[in-house]
DNA sequence: TATTTGTGCAACCAATCAGTTTCATAAATT
DNA sequence: AATTTATGAAACTGATTGGTTGCACAAATA
């Protein structure tokens, strides 16, 4: 079972859930409301969010309040760091070329 | 064959692949060569990179540079975008815990 | 105490995925 | 012209995915 941070927001439904829940914490029949799935697909896609920690538990009497782990994100954010430079300079666009022809000459 | 950005991201070999690329344009075969499968399956990757746009042909003669479009990562720095407000602020910490207080109470 | 309500879990299913093997094709080399 | 090289594509396979249905169980309510 890989369960990671990238393949948990590979799912729209997760995503939606994930932003559902980012400015109030729900409980899964709440969550699963605002979805044209069952309560049981919704209870699932918590249980790999809350494995991949993206996702946290609260428990009240019966009722389970989940709630965003933002900071479990900012992996993401890391991993994109490494492509802002080039994004945010021309590097992309010009020098890449250049590097691409140096490579061919060998 | 649902092909967007962030089910391309989810497979660790294409992220691999798309840090291998950041910085150099590359053939198929050599990028093949950096891991430990088949170069029909790094084409494959590559095919799925190419049809969500986050990665580009060059086409030199037979061979194929496969190159980064890291403008097209901006997509998922902007869907990260929502959150970093929450994980940044200590919003997520203390005035959620309030939010699904009040919430209760409903 | 009996019933309702909120939840998780297991079993099953069709669809998709990532990989392999095999083949086709076109460019480069002999 | 024949061979080698670089590549993509199709067919197949086992594993994984996202969904469903049905069940179990504990907390709340009647």
């Amino acid at each position: 079972m890989r369960r990671d941070v990238f393949q948990a927001i590979a799912d729209p439904t997760r995503r939606a859930i994930i932003l559902l829940i980012a400015s109030q914490a729900m409980t899964p029949n709440a969550i699963a409301e605002h979805f044209d799935t069952s309560r049981q697909a919704v209870s699932k896609h918590l249980r790999i969010l809350t494995e991949c920690e993206l996702v946290k538990q609260e428990h009240n009497g019966r009722e389970i309040y989940y709630q965003l782990e933002a900071n479990k994100m900012k992996q993401i954010d890391k991993w994109l760091e490494q492509f802002k430079k080039i994004w945010e300079s021309r590097f992309n666009e010009l020098d890449k070329v250049l590097l691409t022809l140096k490579n061919k000459k060998k």
